[in-house]
This record gives structure tokens, sequence and C-alpha cells, in this order.
RNA sequence: GCCGAAGUGGUGGAAUUGGUCAGACACGCCGGCCUCAAAAGCCGGUGGCCUUCGGGCCGUGUGGGUUCGAGUCCCACCUUCGGCACCA
């Protein structure tokens, strides 16, 4: 045989396999008894190359798609560009060319890419979200959500990205900065596009349990980040002002030890204050300008309005304070101050020498009254309550909740920390909102059969804190569709979330022109048996993704609620200790490995470094040493091409080794979802046929080591199938253990006295516990060490067995 | 502060349900073969300490516990990473 010469047969069988169309699948699969698989892996951005974290990404979905294949399953595995959006524009900027140009040359190069790492994709779905093709059908999508008042347009208060000159979604906030590119985050009153999640917050949770498989931590910062808290609406009335504000608190058994009131600088009733402390307003412009992270340090301000609130359940009049340690977004922007047992308002009053009364306490005694003790309600009484005094705490709650009810005071209610989705960007290069503004008739849709509404040709797309699309005026001037007056289109386009939303769903029907997919398609793939992507879209794309599945069964578009069965998060690849990016100079480029050592042996590679869920240091010499081992392998098969087959596959030590092997790694793929060890079985599969060149079994152990090896380094195992006389290897059936192979006539017994390890034994398998202590007693080693005496024995049938003197 | 994950040789990691002296499989390193030499390849060794070379003792972040038996279970602590954080 010839050496070893990866790129020869890497382009080799990428052409066959491109020749036999051997990875697509038809939308309708044939044989209807056939089982579907989805594997889908998430879609690149085209802002610039493939790095390590796509090549585990897909190489990854690929074991997993020929594994189900080799199982007989329909698979469908497709592949697309998420091509709108600020990382491509960006991209584009930095390098001074159009954002369509850029973004296509970039798909160009990460198509190429992809082929040349051998991926099995249905490459007849290929999609890209920039196309007119495809965004006509988010548009259309779009005005389904708003016809249904999920997508609303309103004046607010947003984020502000002053580098990116676009408004961003709160998820795309990290401490306080831009998700993309860092940058400190402003506050700015502006009237934006939002789609209407909250309304989806107790299904986001509840649905949870429909989920097949997904990462705990994936889902605890999904409810992490919808936040709800159950808890009472209570009203403190301000008679000087004959109003009633309504408090959010998650505490209405601790009601009696409100001792002050407080409201967050940009409430409304702050100005109605004014009249009587004019320097209010003055605290408030300062307050509320103050950059995120200032307002959340320990020092609160505040400042003592000149008014009072009643509190309802006693009829104190409790002073009104406004202070900045109480945010408008969340509850109702006002709190009832409990200071005896809430720690800002134990550190608000004590800084301001406001009383503090102590209302629950444990239910043994105790509790300290100067310190803020935080009461858990579930081991408590309420003290100082009037007549909910002794009530245990959770009673209490319940009890003071019916009393003001009762009297119209409050009710039970529930908070979210989830905000409904702003999507709209006043950026270029994304997908256009379909929606004219007429001064008549106000926001009207574009007519279906108009879309897709396509995104103009500009001068200047650079982002100008305005969409650069309203400088396109032949563009936006148009007729209303609705009254046929003067109209203006919608400039701001949507954020590349939206794109993403729905793409899994393109895939089952991607050249339908009729509508963005066919219902009958969706619901026999949907929902994705098996979904992989990088952690850093736990809450943005995989919540909005869940949330656009829910809207589009609710229309009735989809017949399923969740859009992803199975979630695999992939851990990211560090080198010299850090995540892999270009400004650190310490990146690794796929190509140049695929140049030394191919494709295969970075596939090996990259699986084999570690639990592909763990995050991983990469090793410089990593690649060269899979590359040895499938010389290894070649050169295994070709000493093998030198014999005479004998035909047997049963009975010889190798034989049961290479069963033992097709167990250990289809029980790891497809049960534990394990890659690594699957390599390191066959590792081992390999070392023993050199070791065993006399077995009569070679030929079946060498054949089982290549065809296992396929789904990970499919160009040389393709290749080696062919040279072992066989042909489609990634259509062959996954090899089956032969269980009576994996059985041992003979097992090693293990023997300890008092639980070390004395003497070990080859004895039949099988045999009962009594003839195994008896046979262990009789160890002359064995004997040694119980000195003549009768032992305890624990026995662990066919392994070991423990006496204990 | 709260929630979650993780700590195993020089390195990446393995040990699936508590059960074969923990360290598979690799990387690296050491020795040997081959070679004029080198590379590649092949063979052997490689947790620590002690050793009369038979073996002995110790060892999975730290300290305790449960058990005949613990990397694996329980408690406390330390460290690292991730998420959330004036959320009322």
């Amino acid at each position: 045989m010839d050496a070893y010469d990866p790129h020869a047969i890497e382009r080799k069988w990428q052409q066959v396999w491109q020749e036999a169309a051997a990875f697509e699948t038809p939308s309708h699969p044939e044989t209807t008894d056939r089982r579907k698989a989805y594997v889908l892996e998430m879609l690149p951005y085209p802002s610039g190359e493939l790095h390590m974290g796509h090549v585990l990404n897909y190489t990854l979905g690929d074991v997993v798609s020929h594994v189900r294949r080799r199982r007989g399953y329909a698979v469908l595995r497709p592949m697309g560009y998420d091509a709108f959006g600020l990382p491509a524009e960006n991209a584009a900027i930095r390098e001074g060319g159009h954002p369509r140009a850029v973004t296509e040359r970039n798909i160009a190069a990460i198509r190429e890419q992809i082929k040349r790492m051998g991926w099995s994709i249905d490459w007849t779905r290929e999609v890209s979200t920039a196309e007119p093709e495809y965004y006509r059908w988010t548009q259309w999508l779009f005005l389904k959500l708003f016809d249904a008042g999920l997508a609303y347009r309103k004046a607010a208060p947003v984020k502000w990205c002053p580098n990116d000159q676009t408004v961003l979604a709160n998820e795309q906030v990290i401490d306080g900065r831009c998700e993309r590119c860092g940058w400190e985050v402003e506050v700015r009153n502006l009237e934006q596009w939002l789609f209407k999640i909250t309304d989806y917050a107790d299904r986001l949770l509840e649905d949870m349990s429909l989920l097949e498989s997904w990462p705990e931590r994936v889902l605890t910062m999904q409810r992490n980040w919808i936040g709800r808290s159950e808890g009472a609406e209570v009203l403190f009335r301000i008679e000087e002002l004959d109003e009633d504000v309504p408090v959010f608190t998650t505490r209405p058994d601790t009601l009696f030890g409100a001792t002050f009131f407080v409201l967050a600088p940009e409430h409304p009733l702050v100005e109605r204050f004014a009249g009587r402390t004019p320097e209010l307003l003055d605290y408030a412009r300062h307050a509320a300008a103050k950059k995120i992270e200032e307002r959340a340090s320990d020092d609160k301000t505040g400042l003592f309005s000149g008014y009072h609130a009643i509190n309802p359940v006693n009829g104190e009049r409790i002073p009104i304070w406004v202070a900045d340690y109480v945010l408008m977004e969340y509850g109702t922007g006002a709190i009832m101050a409990v200071p005896a047992h809430d720690e800002r308002d134990f550190a608000f009053a004590k800084r301001f020498d406001l009383p503090i009364v102590q209302v629950v306490a444990p239910a043994d005694g105790g509790g300290d009254p100067e310190t803020a003790y935080v009461a858990h309600s579930d081991n408590e009484v309420l003290v100082n309550s009037g007549e909910f005094s002794g009530l245990p705490a959770p009673e209490g709650k319940r009890r003071i909740v019916e009393w003001l009810e009762d009297r119209g005071l409050g009710r039970a209610t529930t908070s979210y920390r989830l905000r409904d989705w702003l999507l709209s960007r006043q950026r270029y290069w994304g997908c256009p909102i379909p929606v004219v503004h007429c001064e008549r008739c106000g926001i009207v849709p574009v007519p279906e059969e108009e879309l897709p509404v396509l995104l103009p040709e500009v001068e200047d797309y650079l982002p100008k804190g305005r969409s650069p699309l309203a400088a396109a005026e032949d563009w936006v001037r148009v007729s209303c569709p609705s009254c046929g007056g003067e109209g203006r289109r919608e400039t701001d386009t949507m954020d590349t979330f939206v794109d993403s939303s729905w793409y899994f769903l393109r895939y089952t029907d991607p050249h339908n022109d009729a509508a963005p997919f066919d219902r009958a398609l969706v619901d026999y793939w949907l929902p994705v048996n098996q979904y992989i992507g990088g952690i850093e879209h736990a809450i943005l794309h995989l919540m909005y993704a869940r949330f656009f599945t829910k809207a589009l069964y609710d229309l009735g578009l989809v017949g399923f609620e969740e859009p992803f069965a199975r979630l695999f998060n992939q851990g990211m690849i560090y080198r010299f200790g850090a995540k892999m990016s270009k400004s650190k100079g310490n990146v690794v480029s796929p190509d140049e490995l695929v140049e030394r050592f191919g494709a295969d042996a970075l596939r090996v590679y990259i699986l084999f470094m570690g639990p592909a869920d763990a995050d991983k240091e990469w090793q410089e010499t990593g690649v060269e040493g899979a590359s040895r081992f499938l010389q290894r392998l070649w050169r295994v098969v070709g000493n093998e091409l030198d014999r005479t087959p004998t035909g047997v596959a049963t009975g010889t030590p190798l034989a049961r080794k290479a069963h033992a092997t097709i167990a250990k790694v289809s029980d790891d793929i497809e049960r534990r979802f394990v890659f690594n060890t699957p390599i390191a079985a066959v590792m081992e599969l390999v070392n023993e046929i050199s070791r065993s060149a006399d077995d009569d079994a070679s030929r079946f152990a060498v054949e089982t080591a290549v065809s296992l090896i396929q789904p990970y380094a499919p160009h040389i195992a393709e290749e080696l199938w062919s040279a072992l006389g066989h042909s489609r290897l990634w259509r062959e059936p996954w090899p089956e253990a032969d269980p009576s192979q994996l059985e041992r006539e003979l097992i090693e017994l293990v023997v300890q006295v008092n639980g070390k390890v004395r003497d070990r034994v080859q004895v039949q398998a099988g045999l009962g516990k009594d003839e195994l202590v008896a046979l262990a007693k009789r160890l002359p080693k064995v004997q040694a060490y119980l000195n003549g005496q009768e032992p305890r024995a624990y026995v662990v049938p066919d392994k070991l067995v423990n006496l204990v003197v």
C-alpha cells in the first residue's frame, strides 16, 4: 500500500460524497417507518473564518450524524449562515467594504473550510439569513406577530450603545456593557419595536419540563433571567395628592414593618412632589443619569419628599423618600421599605436615621432588630403585627394578602425580571422591518404580496445614531398601503437574533417560495433531536428561539411548543490559559492544521482532547499525535492486506477485544454522549492488533477498527474500507457487538483481605458466592493474612472477594 | 452576597451503578533498535518515597465522616471558572 496521503484521499472522498449525494435527505423520507434524527449545530456568523470552536462544534455533530445514519435513521443535517447583523457589519466597516460584499466573501471562505473538513452536510438546504429568499419570510413572520399583538412599538427608556450607535436588547447588555463591543451602555428614551416575550414568561419556565435533555446550568440561567417572583401588590395612599401608589413585595408578611416608602428617581410622581420640595427634581435628574455601576454601589443616596404615605395595614403615616436604590424597571418603581428585614432598606434606614421595627422572629425566639435579619419565612412567626402576630410567617403572608384583597388594598401578584425583547436596531445590515408609517393610518404593515421589503442600497451605511436606511429617501417615501396617501417606511432593521429565531424551521423546507415552511414538514422534523452550540447563547438565542416557537405554535403555524429536545454545549478551547482570540494572538488556524496533517487528524484530535462539554487547553502536539494514530491504523490495514483472511470473527482474544470495542464505542456515543473515550478505545484495539499478528480474527478486528473510526475520520476510513474490498462505509450499518463475545469464560478474581488486594486468580466465570469465597480462602497468600480466623466475606460476582477479619 | 460547575502524574485526560493494587488512551520526557547522521518508525520505561529488587508504604484540593471497601456518597473549608446581583 502507498503511504498515507491525507490530502489526496480527502479530496477524493469529498468528491465521491458529493457525486453520490451521500448526505442529502429528502424532506419527506420515503420510508415512513424510518426513524428521523434532526441533528443541528448553531449556524456560524460569517464575520470571519471558522475557528477551533466551530471545528469542535461541527465535528461533534458530524459524529452524531454519521452514527445515526448508519443506525438507519433519516438524518437531517443542514448548514447555513447567520449573515445579517452587527458582527458582519462591523467586520465590513473595519475592512472598508460593503457589508454584503464582505459577508459574501466570508461565506465563500467558510463554505470552503466546511467542505475541507468533510462534514456530512446536506448542501441542498444551505441558507443565508441575509438573502431576500430568506428574509422575506422573516418579515412575513414579523407581521404575523405584529397582527397578533406580539410585536409593538413604544417609547421607553432603552439601552443605547454609543459605539455601535444602536439600541440593544436587555439580553445584550452584560455588566452594563455592550455584548458586542464592550462599551458602556447608556439609557435613552426612544420609540422602539419590541416583541412581547413577557407574555410567555410562565410558559418559558413551565415548558422546561417538555425538554428531553438540556444542561441544568442553561435552564438555571434562563430561570434567573426570567426572574419570576411571587408576592403581592399593595396600595399605599398619599392623601396630600389623592393618589394610591402600588408597590410590589415578595414579603407581604412584613407589611407591619414598613417604616418608610421609597420611589425610584424616574417615578412619575416625583414631579408632583416638586412643589413642596423643589430640590427633588435636581436630585432625581442626577440620580437617573448615573451610570449603572455607580447606582449599584453601596452608598445609597436619597432625599425626603416632604410627603407621607399611609401603611394600609396599620394606618401609620410613613415618610416618602426618593432614592436611587429603587429601580423604575422592576416591580412598580416604588417600594415599601422594611428595614428590619431587608438589607438594602436597613442600610438606608441606618444612613438616614429612620425607624426600624422587627415584625418577624424565629419561632424559637431571637432575631436582632439592630441587624437586617433577613427573614426566610419557613420557621418563623410574625411579631408586632397586630391581629396577625403569632402566626407562622407563610400563613401570615396568606392572611395579610387576603385581608388586603377584602378591602381592595392589594392582591396577590407575580413579578418578572424579564423585559420585552427590544428588536429594532438603528443599523444598516439587517432585515428591514416591513411597515409603513402613515400620518392618517398609523403603523401599516406592508402587504404580504409586496414582501420582501428589500434592503436598499445606500452610499453611507456607517452607524450615525439613526438608521442609515433613513438616507435612502426614494426608498423611504412610499404610498400608504392602506389609504394610498403619503407614507414613510420604517427605517430600523431587526436584531440578528430575529433571523436566527426560526432558521431551524426553514431548513426543513428551504426553497419554499409560498410560505416560510410547510407545516407538515416542520411537524415531521421538529423538534430538533440534538442541538449543539456554545454556552454563550444560553439566554439570548435559546430563549428567543423558544419564544418564537411558542408564538408560532399559538398562531397555528407549527405543531410543537419547544424547538430543541436535547441541547448540548461544547466547551471552550483555551490556549496559553485564555480563550483563543485574535486580540490575544493565541489563535490556532484550522486551515494550517488541515494543511499539515489533514482534516481527519484535526477531527480526531479535537474530540480526543477531552470531554466535549468541558473547557480544555489546546496542546500544540495534539494533532500530530492524532495523525500518528491514523498512520498506525493505515499500517495495520496494510499489514492485514498482506495476509490471507481467515473469516474468523469470534472466539479469539482479538475477536473479543473487537466486540468489546464495538460495545464501548456505541455506548459512549449513543447513551453517554461522550466522544473522547471512543477514540481511546479504538486506539487500544489498533495497538492490540499490532501486537497479535497471528490472531485468526485479525481481519475482523481491522475492519471493526476502520468501521468504528469512520464517524471521526471519514476520509481515511472510507479509503481503508475500499482497500479491504468493500464500498460505501458511510452507508454500512453500524456494527453490533456479539453479546456472547463480551462474556469471558475466565475472569480474574481479585481477592482482598481487609480491603487490601492480596492475590488475584483466574477462575471460571459465573461461579456462586460461596464457591468464590471458598476458593479465595484456600489461596496461600490469603491464608497468610487470615491467621486462621474465620472472615466475613463480601463478594462482587465475577470480580472481587473481600475477606474481613 | 446568591446559584451552578469543577479541582486526579510533567501535560490533556480515564475510571459508566461505591468494588480488580487509581492513572486507560495520548502528549512530553528517558533508554534502546534502525541510520554514516538525522528525521520518521519500532521496542521498552515513566505518580511519589523506601527497597535486601521479593516487595513495602504513601497518593485523586484540605480536614472530618459513612462503609468490609470512597476519586466516586455525606459534612465543613480552600481554590478556580461560569451565571445572576440594590429585582423589593
